[in-house]
DNA sequence: AATGAATGAGCCTTCATTCAT
DNA sequence: CATGAATGAAGGCTCATTCAT
């Protein structure tokens, strides 16, 4: 990428980043197109490729900017001495949460990342998004299995949970907009249900 | 369509059938090229579009026939008198594993059809959809809400175990394979812990 | 490439070939455009690349046509056991000459491939060029300096002669045709000319 | 084109010169890319077109100060009373070597000029050109042809040298850097080479 | 009926040109 | 005056669709 994209105003720098981002949020790599964005973001074709290169490029550093935003307020906001399992995963949440106030689509985005298939950029996402996945594991161990009812198993919890976040991600994003507080009080919602049943009283 | 397709063999029907519904149900309605169904499916391009005019009305036979079929297969299943929660949805997947066995992408392309968006064919995809949810609610509906804790909201039960169900069926699709078998003892497993915990006991 | 290519009728591949051939051989890789093929070849612009796969798979189809027929043609001319300078090169030029009765431009797209400098392709044109500077320069071993007077050096002589050659024949096509006799009939003059000064009586 | 050009600083007026015609020369009109000269002259893009308004104005403004310029030279240099052929050629190129000290490739560009077959500018450019053609054709007629042999044809002896002073040039540039005395003795040598075959002792 | 060669509209990318600073 | 960010038209390439065989 052309390291002049962060002389831009910072307003321009993110609203061709928003552009990007949502369009590859909403569409997978492959059917985002330049028109596209071109649309969302109103800045002409040919500059997406002036800083970027080209479309394998400007993902790259989309992804690649997402996590590490994420991953920055992650280490301020888990930083908290939480212990409790939905605590933790409630705190990640929300700081998404608090990243799309900014970045509305970034949630969307490292969802996408993680099935993104298509072979021109499979290889580099799956190298930008481990250490947000690292970070996120290595906050959960912290979590003590022993509150759990001895019917659960913490692996199908583990998939249950996450099954269920992305599901209310998913619908949160369907009609195009994302209202941050009405899903974090879903989230907190279904995690209240969740201790309520998975936990030893 | 041409309805002379029924026709053919009823074996090079089926190859038609699961070729063009594995690469809808792996790739989604705009990512699928008929050169990818000409390869898995070893028939040529232009009979795809003799029997079927285009991309959209083979999308739409696809969807429509998946939808058919397995609502004919529900309909003998579902004639049991189950009335447990998680026995109706095991006797739904167990009837997608089923029909797996002839069409191995059937339980992928119904769910694929949920989430597909493109402008092209949404709305006929939604409206074909529709017997097979109205279906499974109904079958549902049999079920009452009295052996739930209190505790647990029934329509959150049942985004989080369709959710995570989605999700079970999902990573048993991605190796590009369909063990039925294996994929119904991953989802008993799951039923069984989600029994103990959210009935009263 | 796709072989499939060679079970086209023999009238078509040539009209591709030659369609291409003249473009490459007028413009150079770079300025040549598939547009332009498709106005001379009359052939729409999938179908290049439905053989060729890209731009510089048909450059290096071409190429190596061109130099493999020549040198086939050559194989066969040279086989003479001429042993004059200049009977050697007009057998050459004259062998270039039938060619042009069939590929009008290879001729000129020989020459093409010695001056091109597109780094794209500078490497296979290269290869592909070797083996036919390599019979051209066997052939001129024959040939004894000893007939030449002494204040003739043999490496000038050969670029003076190469030179004017290479001249006389972008003369020859400078109107967009190539008129092989008398480009023949230039060269006979030409050579009579040199023969006359260089050699020794 | 601006005429304020010319109150610029002399220095910048020839790195600008010196920029278009080394691209221009080494490219041709159609492939000469504004970025090159950017690089190469270390002069914003948007200066090239403040000038010269567009890319065919500065083309026709640096072969225009070219030939202009060569001309001025030759008046000079030719209005010595040399009467031998290979004389007046000499003069010409070692002319052309003496302008490269200040314009390098002002060589190379007169060259290029004569082969410009882009249809934007193809008219001017064989217009620029004639002044310098008029100029070489009027020295050359002071020779007489009497010391030639009879064996040879003013004609083809014309075209022959000029192939192949021409070709020499392209040799001399092909390294990317231009060594005149190298280039003026390997002329030399070949004229006298030449010298000695075609003239009656 | 069946094939796959052939077509052209649409998307990615380049580059001359414009224009705000 | 100078800069380089910004634009959009044009060329390479893909892929749904057509059609001769």
């Amino acid at each position: 990428m052309n390291d002049k994209f962060f002389d831009l105003k910072k307003e321009k720098q993110d609203k061709m980043i928003n552009g990007a981002m949502q369009i590859f949020a909403q569409k997978g790599y492959k059917l985002a197109s330049t028109d596209d964005m071109v649309k969302v973001a109103g800045v002409s074709k040919g500059l997406w490729f002036h800083y970027f290169g080209n479309k394998a490029g400007l993902y790259t550093f989309v992804a690649d900017y997402c996590v590490k935003y994420l991953n920055m307020e992650l280490a301020v906001n888990l930083s908290s001495n939480a212990t409790d399992y939905f605590d933790i995963l409630y705190v990640i949440e929300s700081t998404k949460a608090g990243i799309s106030k900014i970045y509305p689509f970034a949630p969307l985005m490292i969802q996408a990342m993680e099935e993104e298939d298509d072979e021109e950029i499979t290889e580099v996402t799956k190298l930008k998004i481990e250490p947000y996945l690292g970070k996120i594991n290595e906050a959960l161990e912290r979590f003590s299995n022993d509150r759990l009812r001895e019917e659960v198993s913490r692996e199908m919890l583990d998939k249950t949970v996450s099954y269920t976040v992305k599901g209310i991600r998913e619908k949160a994003y369907s009609n195009g907009e994302f209202d941050s507080d009405r899903y974090l009080a879903e989230i907190n919602e279904y995690f209240s249900m969740m201790r309520n049943i998975v936990y030893t009283n």
